[in-house]
DNA sequence: CTTGACTCTAGACCTTGATCAATGGTCTAG
DNA sequence: CTAGACCATTGATCAAGGTCTAGAGTCAAG
């Protein structure tokens, strides 16, 4: 756990982290990376923090995070004690919104199911429940 | 069920299907509308099939089909007997996907209910576990 | 006839989350 | 020293599905 000197290029951290060097640059434009030191030459030294914190961006995406959304569990996170609680709102409002969206598809994924099932799968176009309930004029006058 | 002299104005069809002028001319170029007769003026002239079609559009887009499914339904729908088959096997296919979609999201939801429910909501960052299993470093070395 | 609402076209712009291209400087192994 | 790999910046491009702008013509009511 000692504070690291930055040594990793660019290339070697996304190597490490399995993500694009442009993917990188772009979380350090928006934010979501803070900018590192830069050598002489203007290549960016990064250390093991960096690699955490780069993981910790991918860990929050793969749990649907927005990079928006991302970027305020970052601050959040840094915010000793006081932060706790505001994360773990954000992870239940997260958690509304994932419910939300499986609750939205299921509604859909019954509809259609039911229009598969009275579908006979042969005959005229008028019989077939699916284009009939595209088509209907349900609200015409 | 007479067939109709075109008389809408592209302004009249968006606002008795609900969207906005500029859609309309974007299905259009997409292929998902067939051109209109036009005025002198070269203003567009629609009928009730029209506004038919832009509502199968709708409905099809509510189930979640891409446009360009959508634009393969049409074509299936002119077909007559031949086309049913084929709608539903495009039905089912996009059943399946809603399906995974589904099932990953149950997936994510999942895990991140277990960290809700193991977060006390105060304390020191380093004990939440929201914040632990974003920055733990499982994979390293 | 005038005014205001409507329509026309072509093309730019938006969102999200990246990825790629062009051009040029840097680093390292041999 | 030089080749080849790596890095820098700016700006373009992509997917998807639209939305908006500018400048000009048209339509209907009063």
């Amino acid at each position: 756990m000692d504070t690291q000197t930055p040594t990793l290029t660019i290339g070697a951290v996304a190597k490490r982290v399995g993500v694009n060097i442009d993917t990188i640059r772009f979380y350090e434009r928006e934010g979501l990376l803070p900018e590192p030191v830069r050598r002489a030459s203007g290549y960016r030294s990064y250390d093991e923090g960096a690699v955490r914190q780069l993981r910790f961006i991918r860990r929050a995406k793969d749990l649907g995070f927005t990079l928006e959304e991302i970027r305020d569990l970052l601050a959040l996170s840094a915010d000793r004690h006081r932060g706790v609680k505001a994360v773990k709102k954000r992870a239940e409002a997260r958690l509304a919104a994932i419910d939300a969206r499986i609750a939205e598809l299921t509604r859909v994924r019954d509809g259609l199911e039911e229009l598969i099932e009275a579908c006979p799968g042969h005959g005229s176009p008028d019989q077939c429940p699916i284009l009939r309930a595209l088509s209907d004029d349900e609200d015409e006058a």
